[in-house]
RNA sequence: GGACUAUUAGCUCAGUUGGUUAGAGCGUUCGAUUCACAUUCGAAAGGUCACUGGUUCGAGUCCAGUAUAGUCCACCA
């Protein structure tokens, strides 16, 4: 039979393509065409990349860490199944959107083109966008089920959403209100809470008086406001004010009408911070309008409108003035009437939209809530409490139906932020999006309907408009681990698949993201959405920086792919990084990887090319020499620690024990030794083989070229390799001193004096064959060395190493070698450290004895602190027993 | 103001219930290399595990505090 040839260096880009058709084409992404008999069920729902362009390095990243995981999932025997999609990403789309009309020169494009047309605008974009994520996404080798795509836009999803907002409807959890919420005057919307950014900025603020009479001096960064206050409050324990509460007072400081201002009490205004009253804004400041709502004689003014400007209650002097032209004005005023006490430049913080970018205003509006905090009366506690639950007793209580947060930190973070939420605001004033499900009727009742409705439930008029908003784009996101799988239908995949057993996401969305899903999924499905959450950080720059478009300083990962191939890239991603904590990364990482490709690719072209034919070797071939019993259980240790690594979800350290097995057992140090003892093909071929199975998830690609070579069907569903007993007498670090020898040997071998291949083997044999024992540690080597040469181990004296070099010299035929011993041998250190430890054992044991001997002590102390002081000697004394047999055998 | 994270080799980072002599990759230096692989191999140098205390027979690991950097949240009258 032919032996087998492979190219000279691995091409990842001659092989990826046709690899992943080859997948795709055979089915084997769908769980429901996996082989077998496989009763357990794995699920993830792929986090949906926005339509809004394309792949980065975080989509890399995620798609790396999904795919090892499933991949792993699917090679365990379970029915694995990655649901892919993508999400329409509602703001986010919009604005990049009408960003390029704008740039291609369209003033305002929702006027221009309207609702109909910028939609289709927006579609056509989103449609390309989509296309060309999702093909990055077989780029990544993503073994995903297409034939459940879903989108978060599309048909199933959108009836989802529907049956959700119905559900929270009738629950009276959704609701319409009118709140002062964060307006975006760029996008012409509103936003969450969680979707400002904030920035500092330096700004002035200002101390005066609303007139030369009033008796409270108040401050404020934003006076232009002021022309729209209605109250000042006070701390009711504050003995300078106290006795004004209640009383009002007229100002008139050019707002359309007087002021008129009421003195109110409230416990959390701070009497010590700045004059110690708060002018309150009742329109323009939510927490302002929160006081209102508890003080709603006194009234509210709004006199900053949607589009930014100041608005007719402003007054003649401001209406239609920008924020800043107002604000200099109203200064000017003060000035003018010596009502300005006191100018300072402080930082403060404000929040801009994520999106827009532009600086929010606080105003007034009627608008769509969820409401956090109401009693659900079919689950008899409010959402905040499900969230809560589900993270800590678990939904219902049950401690199965807990989400297992990864790494547990995130845990507190999660809660905090549930104790600091407040109403969740779901309508937004953009269009591309799920609208909002309720029409209204000219005679003003407004009420919820799935489809366009006939006529008004409650007088049948025919005139109905359906909502013009629509839904916060975590609104349905939030549903996606159960959308994807058919909910609200009673789905064959829902009873299957759902819950979700792993979910992975970058910190920086786990409250957009982790808290809406749970808050979705325990309502209406009365269950968590998935198991566990494994958080990643964020990828940066060389220098720290995070990878942005406008720093220029972004990687693109299909660049990469084709400078490097996938399999390396995946790898580079996935290496030397901790759960939650950020990583940097740079290509100097990824030659790393594709060097380490390149090895996996080299160990298999020398195997292959030295074998006869390339079965699949299915049980572990017997060891016939020392160094064969070792790298066995060296390989089967290898696969017990990745596989432990792998249930952890420690991709990072799973990857180091493969690399440091693949690399330096076995390429560097076992095939060298098997180039001398020969006769070793089963045995290579068993490894590698293995080898090319828990590789696999990682680097799918080159693992299943591979494999190709065998004589056996696709690598992607080859069981994963479940390890042998390992023997635990045959640990690396007492092999390192044969490992030493042979070292010395290929040096010596290298500079021509010696022809070495009888020798090592003598070596190994001789070990095995004579003692018929496996070597237990170095020490027993360096004592079957001496047995071999009649020697008497000395410890104490210093020449032994240098004997014991000879000895070893004259098992290769008495050639004279130098053999790298030190840190092997030192035995006297060795003895001298023994010595101090059973020292201090023993005057440990002696304490305890002592405090046992104390009759006060045994009959005062609770039975349990005895016992566990008796245990402590006991362990104590076995400790001391091993410690001096161990320095016995030294002397 | 409240938290969280990081601080380990020149650089980037691992180090998961405390346990022999703290690791990897890159970089540096020296050497090798027709025989699977220069996308290679061998070796060396390089560490007060930020600092100060504490707990422990034993601390990079646990506790308290300090410093520096970063992130989040709240406040921003």
């Amino acid at each position: 039979m032919a032996k087998i040839e492979l190219e000279k260096a691995y091409e990842a880009s001659k092989s990826e393509d046709k690899i992943y058709q080859k997948w795709e084409e055979s089915g084997l992404f769908n769980p429901d065409n996996l082989p077998g008999d496989r009763q357990e069920y794995f699920s993830i729902a792929m986090p949906p990349p926005n339509v809004t362009g394309i792949l980065h390095l975080g989509h890399a990243l995620e798609n790396s860490l999904l795919d090892t995981q499933i991949r792993y999932q699917r090679m365990l025997g379970k029915r694995a199944l990655l649901v892919p999609g993508t999400d329409h990403a509602a703001v986010a789309t919009q604005a990049r959107v009408e960003g390029d009309l704008k740039k291609q020169g369209m003033a305002n494009p929702r006027q221009e083109l309207g609702r109909e047309g910028l939609l289709a605008k927006i579609r056509e974009y989103a449609e390309n966008s989509k296309s060309t994520i999702l093909n990055q996404i077989r780029k990544m080798g993503t073994s995903c089920d297409w034939s459940r795509l879903a989108y978060t836009f599309d048909e199933p999803r959108s009836e989802a959403v529907n049956e959700i907002f119905r559900l929270m409807y009738e629950d009276g959890l959704i609701y319409r209100g009118y709140r002062v919420i964060n307006w975006s005057v760029k996008g012409q919307s509103t936003c969450s809470d969680d979707e400002l950014e904030y920035v500092d900025q330096k700004t002035k603020v200002y101390t005066f008086k609303y007139s030369a009479d009033f008796p409270i001096s108040i401050a404020t960064t934003r006076p232009e406001t002021k022309l729209g206050d209605t109250a000042v409050a006070i701390n009711p324990n504050d003995e300078r004010y106290q006795k004004y509460i209640g009383q009002k007072f007229t100002v008139d400081v050019g707002a359309k009408n007087p002021l008129t201002i009421t003195i109110i009490g409230d416990e959390n205004v701070d009497i010590n911070y700045g004059t110690g009253a708060v002018g309150v804004t009742p329109a323009h400041s939510q927490i302002d309008f929160e006081m209102y709502q508890k003080n709603k004689e006194i009234g509210l003014i709004q006199v900053i409108g949607r589009d930014g400007k100041m608005t007719e209650e402003a007054g003649k002097e401001y209406v239609g003035l920008g924020i800043n032209e107002a604000r200099e004005k109203f200064v000017a005023y003060l000035q003018a009437n010596n009502l300005l006490e006191k100018e300072e430049e402080i930082t403060n913080s404000v929040g801009t939209s994520d999106r827009f970018g532009d600086i929010v205003e606080a105003l007034p509006m009627e608008q769509w809530f969820i409401d956090v905090n109401k009693q659900i009366a079919s689950r008899g506690r409010s959402l905040k409490e499900l969230m809560r639950e589900a993270v800590t007793v678990g939904h219902n209580g049950d401690n199965k139906k807990i989400v297992k947060i990864e790494p547990d930190r995130f845990q507190n973070v999660y809660l905090k932020w549930i104790d600091n939420l407040r109403d969740w605001n779901i309508s937004r004033q953009i269009w591309w999006g799920h609208q909002i499900p309720i029409w209204y009727c000219d005679c003003g009742h407004y009420f919820y309907s799935s489809n366009t409705p006939d006529s008004c439930p409650k007088c049948n008029g025919k005139n109905l408009k359906q909502d013009e908003d629509t839904l916060d784009t975590w609104f349905s996101s939030g549903t996606w681990t159960f959308s994807t799988l058919g909910w609200p239908s009673e789905s064959n995949d829902l009873l299957k698949f759902h819950p979700t057993s792993w979910m992975q996401m970058g910190y920086e969305i786990l409250f957009f993201w982790m808290a809406r899903m749970i808050l979705m999924s325990t309502y209406a499905l009365d269950d968590i959405p998935f198991k566990e959450a494994y958080i990643h950080g964020i990828l940066r720059d060389k220098n720290g920086k995070k990878f942005s478009k406008s720093l220029g300083n972004g990687l693109d990962p299909i660049e990469m792919i084709n400078k490097y191939g996938t399999d390396a890239l995946r790898l580079s991603l996935l290496k030397g990084t901790a759960p939650g904590n950020d990583a940097r990364f740079y290509e100097e990482k990824i030659e790393g990887t594709r060097n380490f490709v390149n090895k996996l690719w080299n160990i298999s072209r020398y195997i292959l090319q030295s074998v006869e034919s390339a079965e699949i070797i299915k049980s572990e071939p017997e060891s016939k020499t020392l160094s064969d019993q070792w790298i066995l259980s060296q390989l089967n240790k290898t696969i017990d620690q990745a596989t432990k690594y792998l249930n952890e979800s420690q991709f990072s350290l799973a990857i180091e024990v493969l690399t440091d097995f693949t690399w330096n057992d076995f390429a560097d140090w076992y095939l060298e030794i098997a180039k001398i003892e020969g006769d070793k093909n089963q045995i290579l071929l068993y490894i590698l083989q293995n080898l090319m199975k828990v590789w696999h998830p990682f680097c799918p690609f080159i693992t299943e070229e591979i494999w190709s070579n065998f004589n056996a069907g696709m690598l992607m569903i080859e069981n994963w390799p479940t390890s042998k007993e390992v023997d635990d007498k045959l640990v690396q670090s007492d092999f390192s001193l044969i490992k030493n020898i042979v070292s010395a040997i290929r040096n010596l071998r290298s500079e021509n004096k010696i022809e070495p291949a009888k020798r090592i083997s003598a070596i190994f044999l001789a070990n095995n064959e004579e003692n018929k024992v496996i070597i237990e540690s170095q020490r027993e080597i360096i004592e079957h060395l001496a047995r071999l040469n009649e020697l008497t181990i000395d410890q104490q004296n210093p020449e032994t190493p240098k004997k014991i070099e000879n000895a070893a010299a004259n098992v290769i035929d008495g050639i004279e070698i130098y053999l790298p011993l030190e840190g092997l041998v030192d035995l006297k250190a060795e003895a001298k450290r023994l010595t101090k430890e059973i020292e201090e054992i023993e005057k440990y044991c002696k304490g305890i004895e002592a405090k046992l001997s104390n009759q006060e002590f045994v009959a005062n102390a609770p039975a349990a602190v005895v016992n566990k002081e008796k245990q402590k000697l006991a362990e104590g004394q076995e400790k001391l027993e091993k410690l001096r047999n161990q320095l016995a055998t030294f002397n």
